[in-house]
DNA sequence: CGATGACTTGACTGCTGTCAACGTGCGTGG
DNA sequence: CCACGCACGTTGACAGCAGTCAAGTCATCG
């Protein structure tokens, strides 16, 4: 990465810091805000203490009250059936935005808890809306971040509904790789943070299949992998497999 | 439905029959704008002439420029994989909104076509975002509509991810239930706009399992099907088949 | 009236889920 | 330090749901 524009005065610097440190650095709601308005954005944002493996951020049924975003570690984001089988909808890694579905009813539909340690910022949602109203940038940046994740929301639908177990896993370990890329971390080389039931429940596959593939995928070359340390040797094919595109997940390119 | 409190001035009696006829009351942009607001707002609104059955809306990388409501007739969005094949990501129904995953790149990821011949009300975002930058009411109801699309997302993620073909079709029609009788439709009793491949195609079935799961379905006595006519006559049972709650679906129950 | 496209139905196959047994690594406690 | 238990992961056997291929029916329209 190199380094952004850092010549600057000493408050500007904090948030540098302070934002990178969360990673909402051009990440959480993108480009588009000019350094004096980030100021004003950082000073409504809340960073709270660690989040232990297993704890909830929030539960189904909570009321409103904020946004997250992942500072560091992950989470996975689920719905509890009737028969109290749990549905894994989503997991979300550092610099990833958590909770825009609770907006429409000031309520959460889903449980976040985290997969590991886990920080998150808090984002005061009355805070954000009335800030937003100042400042239109920001309001057209909260706008973009939702219909990215409408758009990403529609990517696992048709990954969902139209492909194969393997090409399921295979579009998964590449989002993946997308995903921590986009954030400076190796795209080849990552820990999966989740379990095989996890990833299967999410992909809608049993747990053994995933696991059979992740056999089959390592006998094949296309990666290596040993308990949750996944290599990717061979993203192009892998890619070929998961019959996507490789980048267009959740990149969204930063625009123009 | 009781008709809405008319006892208003001229031009906003113009504004309810414009968006009563475009179904756009309290749906698209539901409550929350008072009707000096939504006289400002039903100002920026174009009605285009119809579209008839198989035209576009738009096309895959066309640039943005405005979100649409259906005002009457149905759409599907749809998106082509590289073999040419077509997936299909949503039907739209009058009152509902199509364009929302095209803000954040300023192109629209999906084709959008018509099902039967359609009318649409097309909303300038520009326009929109502006209007919005004075109306908080506004920004916030926009707010809502979006968060309410990636809830409705997840509930299809979830429906297409972990269920039974049975269980699909069955979550399915109580969803075309829902979404119709939210609009004051007869909410057992409608047409199909879209073929048996395209439900297929949706809900990541062969077109043939759909139609042996109708007629499965009519054997059992839960709904009669002639072609496109669909008659729900077990509402109840075929809810429970879908494993849902049968009323969170497309609803958002416009809040408290 | 024939052509066309949409839909239905049947036969067969195979992918993937289920059930079950068996490793493997890690933390706890002796 | 070692033994144990437990959660997690792997592998195998088997079965069933749903896809594919194929033939046939039905409605609409020129």
């Amino acid at each position: 990465m190199p380094t952004r524009k850092q010549e600057k005065v000493v408050s500007l610097n904090e948030i540098k810091v302070a934002c990178q440190a969360c990673s909402l650095n051009e990440i959480c709601l993108p480009v588009g805000i000019d350094d004096e308005d980030m100021e004003r954005l950082d000073a409504i944002i809340d960073r709270k203490r660690p989040l232990a493996r297993g704890d909830h951020l929030f539960r189904v049924g909570d009321r409103f009250r904020a946004l997250y975003a992942v500072r560091s570690g992950s989470l996975k984001t689920y719905a509890t059936s009737e028969d109290g089988q749990e549905q894994v909808m989503g997991f979300h890694l550092p610099g990833e935005l958590v909770g825009l579905d609770a907006i429409a009813n000031d309520s959460h539909p889903l449980a976040a808890r985290a997969l590991e340690t886990t920080s998150v910022c808090e984002i005061p949602f009355d805070q954000l809306e009335s800030l937003s109203n100042q400042l239109p940038g920001l309001q057209h940046q909260i706008l973009r971040v939702m219909s990215q994740e409408i758009r990403d929301d529609e990517q696992s639908m048709l990954t969902l509904g139209q492909r194969s177990a393997e090409e399921r896993l295979a579009a998964f370990l590449i989002s993946l790789s997308n995903r921590y890329r986009r954030r400076g971390f190796s795209p080849t080389q990552f820990n999966l943070t989740m379990s095989r039931g996890d990833i299967g429940n999410y992909l809608g596959l049993a747990l053994e299949t995933v696991s059979r593939l992740f056999t089959r995928f390592q006998n094949e070359g296309l990666l290596k992998v040993e308990r949750r340390h996944v290599e990717l040797l061979d993203r192009e094919r892998l890619c070929r497999f998961s019959s996507a595109n490789c980048y267009p997940d959740a990149s969204s390119r930063a625009e123009s």
